[in-house]
DNA sequence: TATTGTTATACTCTATAACTATA
DNA sequence: TATAGTTATAGAGTATAACAATA
């Protein structure tokens, strides 16, 4: 089967590119004083809508006791709100405030910003390629 | 300028794919129980040959006294020789040893065949349309 | 009893400041 | 004096274990 050589180099490749761009793209994250972990748990909880502590550091790959100290900082510098659940007394769920969706909002404009402009910069043909590519890169991220 | 609106949605929706699969991409790290920062060390020797700690720290963004600790770390675990440079008695040279190559040859194998498993599973089409965004995205990450 | 979340405590990785040796 | 690297100490961010409240 002459493909399979074919498919371990763009593995390899495509690898490699893959994380040199990530790397570059965080990089850029704007400076609003945010540690990453929180910047990620506001992040989650924009995708997903409200979540309980539990949730959230299952989502995050966090341990709760650590989710509880994220949560704390996110609480004392006002980017989520807490509600006590009405049918569970031993959940909350967490949301975000308005602040952080302002502050989320910026933070991907700031991002956005930086990758666009090196898009203008390419040929109609090349950024044709990364459009067709697109989808299928959505799919090995979701796998 | 029609365009202009397609750009801004494609440098969205592509920041979004590549930290999503840098993500998938990095929890696939084998388990050879080296913390990141010392892998990444590792990595960075590997690439740009033997280093001294003072070019290495600046290479990792990273203060000298970390670079220290994690120097001090791989030479603990055998994966690195430092040899002093005669021409400057303050400085070192860190080099990789072959253990350390054998790691990080493992290393790359495992996740590439990771994701080499998920592009079999592909149609030829997705396969080419890859293909052909990959000089792309590696200009990007080169950027 | 089991589950959700918090508190107490410790470990890892990073930092700044002070120190040693060499240029 | 200036530079390369180390040692001392401290600050994030994570973990495990033990605890309180609720189901």
């Amino acid at each position: 089967m002459p493909g399979s050589a074919v498919t371990s180099d763009l593995a390899h490749d495509l690898r490699l590119a893959t994380m040199r761009l990530a790397r570059r793209l965080r990089s850029q994250r704007a400076d609003h004083g945010l540690p990453l972990g929180q910047l990620s748990a506001l992040a989650a909880l924009d995708r997903h809508g409200p979540l309980t502590p539990g949730a959230l550091a299952q989502h995050e790959q966090i341990r709760p006791p650590s989710m509880t100290k994220v949560l704390a900082a996110l609480a004392e510098g006002g980017y989520i709100d807490r509600v006590p659940d009405p049918h569970d007394g031993r959940q909350q769920l967490v949301s975000l405030t308005d602040k952080a969706r302002r502050l989320l909002r910026e933070d991907r404009r700031r991002r956005d910003e930086w990758l666009a402009s090196l898009l203008v910069g390419l040929s109609d043909d090349d950024r044709a390629a990364l459009a067709a590519a697109l989808p299928v890169l959505e799919v090995l991220a979701d796998s």
